[in-house]
DNA sequence: CATGAATGAGACTTCATTCAT
DNA sequence: GATGAATGAAGTCTCATTCAT
């Protein structure tokens, strides 16, 4: 390697580090009071930087949420795929809900931050559904379909379903776990069980 | 009723309908780039008056919101109540979940108009949680309790449930029922008898 | 008289009732936060009537605070004109001072509410000049003339002099006679006895 | 002193400088037809700057206001404190009075943009009488009674009479100088000094 | 590359005045 | 004559973005 390319690569990577801090200080900002109502100046104070400087990394404010939003997918599915293989269908469940919830749970800020984009915008709402639920329900409605195949489900509309579950699981992130909110004081492994327990059983009293 | 007593009222009745023509409009301006896009000009010009009457019925943009949001609170509230009570569980929570699906969807413009300020806006959230969400569980809960107690539903914590259920329902309103998306092409009725059979009897294959 | 010339003159007599009305209303909603702040809907509320009607008895908000302005210079003059003759200087300046302070007080929320557009407005400055302040130099100066000629006071120029004691006098109305003011608690007489005598002897200790 | 600090001094120095033009421009504007009637659009445009630019300097169109009252209460002292103790009364008093005079005069623009808001708005008033006219009133007072310890000036009130002459003072400023006004063809040096004789020896001829 | 002052479009809201009832 | 809803011009202020330094 050339002591440019070196010098370049150095310089790449700085330019990256800058642009992740000023990203993260855009999400944070974004958190606090949501995309519409941060300012630019906002950021760039929160970032430490001028407001010009953003715009030398990001050619707008809303590429910022964009650029979030492809970072909080590739989170996403990363933590899907790494799921290991589990006999148990109950164990599986779990797992999955358990990844979901960590996801969203560590993310909050930038979910409450999107999602209003997403239910407004119609690009936002192209992209999210493309990088994030799209592949979320397939993912699932595979492993529902596979189960059926197998015996163990019964015979559902795969996408149905898939979608019941994310919705069930994204509203608990949205709407109920917020700070002080009394579902935090049980536990959350108790809140996974249930929901596992409902997705897997239902309501109706299972004969023995 | 004398006369002036007639034309008071008449006067009432006029203000009213003005009233409601206006904030109708708003609901349609609002829904098609959400609440913080939305412009006053932009309403006053949906409702074929000038900007400065909107502020003789409402004191704010904002009020136009919150007063929305009482309405389909009540709404909401009063298609509930309105279910008859019946036999058979897979009667009565289809019942229940076609009649939310019907209240979002009349509503969904209004809906989506608010839903990003619940998630953004504090005060709105709190009114949202209040006069929508909370008697909506709390009521939801009750039947799962009441059905536990007769032995045809499993023993359950009936809050989570009950969001989840909320969840699950809402998220097709919101994200999956869209102009143009496929679920539309299914009708309804046969989703809704998906996400009954779900609620009732999970994913799992039941012994006979 | 003819019973129609009755009916007319009875109409009339109700018509200027009312516009009094309508100007005491102004006056006081004036004198609260000034001319400028001042709503047409605080008057029309403070008076009792709809806004509309107000402009059944006045050509504009601006016509309030000329028709106003008007009624205070001719209560203004008929105070000064009312004077009776008196021997000693003192006794007469004494009595000009008390009646000018009287009529500055009796109307200062309304002279309050006048002078800003006094200052800033060319229209009411030439009318207010003309109206109030031109006449009452003009009465002084001839007052102070005739003294001189009588030997009694020096020979100065008498407007000058006139327009100083003058605006002497109206500051004490216009800044220092407020609620609260430590002004306050001295007696009125103490205040017009030490302004007489320092108008009459200047600071100067005179020789006996 | 490194470079950085020479930049930042330098940007220093210009940011006041524009802040100073500005101030200029909108008291120009605020004298032409008093503050509630000026607008930010006129400032800007009399500065030669966009109206957003304006809002970099100053929170609001109010504190530009605010921040000429200041600047002119500083400058009023400043006169004051500045002159020279003197021998004789009439000398002083004539310094006094020019002193006075030229302040006035020199922002006359000032002085009618702040008067009608000294007497409409409470703020206003406050700020005005603690910082302006409380000194001007202590510091006159002072001299009078100082005045009367040695013997030259009578026993008066002293507050009483330094409100008197600066009201007659203020009052020339404000009403009776104005362009084109008959006064302003007599020296202003005459007028001064016909009202020195005024303060000192009154109207009464004096035995000799 | 960083800076931050300048920009100016556009937002929400107020209010004197008009006019149909 | 009285009413008060409707008007719409105009006002202050914000903020994403640009660009000279």
């Amino acid at each position: 390697m050339s002591t440019q390319d070196k010098k370049a690569s150095k310089r790449q990577r700085l330019k990256e580090a800058r642009a992740a801090h000023i990203l993260a200080a855009a999400a944070r900002v974004f958190a606090r009071n949501g995309y519409q109502k941060a300012t630019t100046r906002e950021i760039a104070a929160e970032a430490g930087v001028a407001e010009g400087t953003i715009y030398n990394y990001f050619k707008s404010k809303r590429e910022l949420l964009f650029t979030m939003s492809s970072r909080l997918a590739m989170d996403s599915l990363r933590e899907v795929e790494a799921l290991p293989p589990m006999e148990s269908e109950r164990e599986y469940v779990t797992a999955l809900v358990t990844s979901r919830f960590e996801v969203v749970l560590k993310n909050i800020d930038l979910v409450r931050a999107l999602m209003p984009e997403v239910i407004v915008d119609d690009d936002f709402r192209q992209e999210y559904m493309d990088k994030v639920l799209a592949p979320a329900i397939n993912y699932l409605a595979g492993y529902i379909r596979s189960r059926t195949k197998a015996g163990t489900f019964r015979t559902v509309e795969p996408e149905i379903i898939a979608r019941a579950m994310i919705g069930a699981v994204m509203s608990f992130g949205l709407l109920w776990l917020q700070q002080g909110s009394e579902l935090h004081k049980r536990s959350r492994q108790e809140l996974v069980s249930e929901l596992v327990g409902f997705f897997l059983d239902g309501l109706r009293v299972r004969p023995v």
